[in-house]
DNA sequence: CCAATTACACTCACTAGTCGGTATACTTTC
DNA sequence: GAAAGTATACCGACTAGTGAGTGTAATTGG
């Protein structure tokens, strides 16, 4: 073993890979330039992956868990109803997309470069890590009595990837905040036909 | 000129562009491959083309209008209220997304491709495309009473994108009717502010 | 003559992936 | 306990091919 910084070799790849292609795209990020981002040798980065391909998975499957984690904190730190609840997470995603850096949703991203592949690795971790999101969601909305929160929680994910999209395209982070507006009004519509006021 | 075809040079260099960039994405789709789908070399392509950057801009520039006056005709040609109408735009949407060679909103797609070229034509073609979508939207409901109108446009733009990008993603186009149920829900709780009932 | 087009050779930078070899450390064997 | 083997981690240099874009002389049709 030959490392000299403590992390280990396959994660400072998997690091500067999640760098480079999230903040230049998938197809635009050379394997050299990972490499390079990397401290090593490209041959020591085929050492440890066995295609691109398998270190754009890795990238993937990197970002899952930490991302569900994030909205889960925003979610369960929020005060009001469960509508305001759902809502601050819109919020919190306004102030993460007037970051410079921010450069929309790497699952949806990666889709969007890897149209003509739908079977993809890297496709089928972005449909499992949406459908974690959307089982989440369900969950904390059938605790409220929601009549069909599996229903409901689509409906937010529609609003939540649309303001990935809408914002990576036009850069305007207050369209989070809209999304934000609707999706507190579809939670509110749900819940009055629960028969139950929302606080 | 040496054109056998009816169409000038142009517009078969900007067809084969739309479908190999579209099928394919841009990155994925070489200068050399546009040349030899539309029968033409690619010095002739660059007769006509300063830059494949110009091309893409080209590509995009070609489906801003026929894809507002489809969107236009669903609304139009759908019976019931504007929240039915509205509806009716995403169950075509739906349709569309069934076929094999869909492949979501090409708008978006570039946006993704190009997440690091903020400033360029591309973009700003995308941005000026979904800008015309809303206002239209906008003054949609401007003519029924809504009383904000710009703001359930909006609204409307981010679960139409939000489908593109889901089922781009996972390949579910009843993600789409999901989102239309989302959308004549939303119209008919702005409709419920103004003080009057939907049909 | 002139605009449009072709053929095609060419540049130069970059791309995914590979070949052969090295340094270190742990394990086996006599 | 020294020698030989084995596994892990690493690298410099390389291959074979592709990328966008250009130079230039020849050709075609109005």
């Amino acid at each position: 073993m030959m490392r000299t910084s403590g992390k280990p070799t396959r994660e400072r790849i998997v690091d500067a890979a999640s760098k480079l292609f999230y903040g230049e795209g998938i197809r635009a990020v050379s394997v050299d330039a990972v490499a390079e981002k990397s401290g090593l040798t490209k041959r020591t980065l085929y050492y440890h992956f066995q295609s691109k391909d398998e270190l754009i998975a890795a990238y993937l499957d990197g970002r899952d868990q930490p991302n569900l984690a994030l909205f889960q904190r925003w979610f369960s730190e929020a005060e009001g109803g469960i509508d305001q609840k759902i809502r601050a997470i819109f919020q919190n995603l306004a102030e993460a997309a007037r970051h410079p850096r921010w450069k929309g949703c790497g699952y949806l991203r990666t889709a969007a470069e890897l149209a003509d592949m739908p079977g993809h690795p890297a496709i089928k971790t972005g449909i499992a890590h949406k459908k974690r999101v959307e089982v989440w969601l369900a969950s904390a909305f059938a605790a409220e009595g929601v009549r069909s929160p599996e229903l409901l929680a689509r409906q937010i994910i529609l609003l939540l990837d649309g303001c990935f999209a809408v914002v990576l395209l036009n850069r305007d982070a207050s369209y989070m905040e809209t999304a934000g507006e609707a999706a507190a009004t579809l939670v509110k519509s749900a819940l009055a036909q629960t028969g139950r006021e929302n606080r």
